[in-house]
RNA sequence: GGACAGGUGGGUGAGUGGUUAAAGCCAACAGACUGUAAAUCUGUCCCUCCUUGCGAGGUACGAAGGUUCGAAUCCUUCCCUGUCCA
């Protein structure tokens, strides 16, 4: 399997475009990847998912899907793919995010971390081995090392003995997968932590090196910092990790900021923002947010997004979706999401163009050009 | 015609003499959401004013009177609604 192919880089940014080869087919990066944490890119049928929006990559959750409806049941089943019925790519998360999310549910020690459902409080101790097993039960084609999510702000010194726990879990993580999974279908990535701190992301990023994984990604970020600090922490970590290897920064961002990270070096990305936006009511446009519950698109006859091909913008306008979103309608959680998806991975696939055209600085610049309306005006959305 | 039960803010529905402009829920109107404990959560939700404060007035619990220092709460009459009996 070839491990990752650079087609082009950007000369003035460092911005890269190439193809992630997996078991499940190629990815073309730089890549935005649904969350799907049970199991399903909530709202959507996995037809829509490869047609429609023609995800190539989604996520899953170690977590989760250990708990419920359990690992070794989807192995039982045939694996993660064939369970959600989704051929394509799948990279999973360790469970390190919940390590932050579900803080008070758990507990964090040397040797792991020790949860207790939110289910049903049944405690299940997670280790860096166990959570690799896990993944690999589940067939992931790109694992994550379980890591230690630190919220924001952290204090230095929290943040130095977390970073050098996740490096020792990662180095755990390492040779387990090594020594039982390592077998050229699948790979394991490293996380830099760190918090905010440069000199801890710099040591984090050096001493994962070590591993010489097949692709590093940089967490820790989305916690509740400044969106200038996640930038940067992304900035001064990225030109640490291997050039060859593809480089992810997990759970951003808005979509302005995707060209930012990709102009950094960054080849994926993932957030919840465009399932979770989009069921809250909050649709991603061209020209602006359209939170769609607003009266001012009672009688709006027009599509969310003019300029938007996705099924729902073709099909349906502002008006209808209103209303399915006021009446607390099934379709209107399916028809939003799509629509934000498929915002978000026009993005990514303009991206990729303008690299592969040499034409990324002129599309970052117009990108940061554009002054978009925190919120649409009236006017605007009668016009 | 008779006997019960009941009429509370947009809806529903608590509240039976004073911390009640009146709980809760719903609707409505806003806000949040970043490796998903999220089809979730938060706020506003009678009117006017300002020095915007757990501020000042004014209206308000079917209607009109009355009792009381004080009434959504007690009394009287009337109107209306529901159920049952003729």
């Amino acid at each position: 399997m070839l491990p990752f192919e650079i087609q082009a880089t950007c000369p003035t940014t460092g911005a890269r475009a190439g193809l992630l080869h997996t078991a499940h087919g190629v990815v073309e990066t730089p890549v935005f990847m649904p969350v799907g944490t049970q199991a399903t890119v909530k709202g959507v049928m996995p037809r829509d998912l490869a047609g429609e929006l023609d995800a190539k990559i989604i996520l899953g959750n170690t977590y989760h899907l250990f708990l419920r409806p359990g690992h070794e049941t989807i192995r039982s089943l045939g694996g993660l793919h064939k369970f959600m019925n989704w051929d394509r790519a799948i990279l999973t998360d360790s469970g390190g995010f919940q390590v932050f999310s579900l803080e008070g549910l758990r507990k964090v020690t040397e040797e792991g971390v020790l949860f207790s459902s939110h289910l049903n409080g049944d405690r299940h101790m997670f280790t860096p081995e166990s959570t690799v097993d896990v993944q690999m039960a589940l067939g992931s084609d790109i694992m994550m090392v379980l890591d230690e999510c630190l919220p924001y702000p952290s204090s230095l010194e929290a943040s130095r003995a977390s970073m050098h726990r996740t490096i020792n879990w990662a180095r755990a993580a390492y040779q387990h997968y090594e020594r039982t999974g390592k077998d050229g279908q699948r790979r394991l990535f490293p996380i830099v932590q760190g918090s905010m701190f440069p000199e801890l992301r710099r040591e984090c990023a050096d001493k994962l090196m070590e591993l010489d994984a097949e692709g590093y990604a940089i967490g820790g970020l989305s916690v509740g910092e400044p969106r200038e600090l996640s930038m940067e922490m992304t900035e001064l970590t990225a030109p640490l990790l291997p050039k060859d290897k593809p480089r992810y920064v997990m759970g951003v961002g808005m979509p302005r900021e995707l060209p930012e990270y990709v102009a950094r070096g960054v080849d994926m990305m993932d957030c919840v923002l465009p399932s979770r936006n989009a069921r809250n009511g909050y649709l991603f446009t061209s020209r602006g947010p359209v939170i769609i519950k607003h009266q001012r698109y009672k009688e709006d006859a027009n599509p969310v997004d003019e300029a938007c091909p996705c099924y729902t913008c073709k099909n349906f306008s502002r008006a209808y979706l209103r209303h399915l979103f006021q009446a607390a309608e099934i379709l209107y959680s399916t028809l939003a999401t799509i629509h934000n998806l498929r915002y978000y991975l026009d993005i990514m696939r303009r991206i990729r163009q303008a690299i592969l055209l040499g034409k990324f600085p002129e599309y970052l610049l117009q990108v940061r050009a554009e002054q978009l309306p925190e919120l649409q005006t009236e006017k605007e959305s009668v016009s």
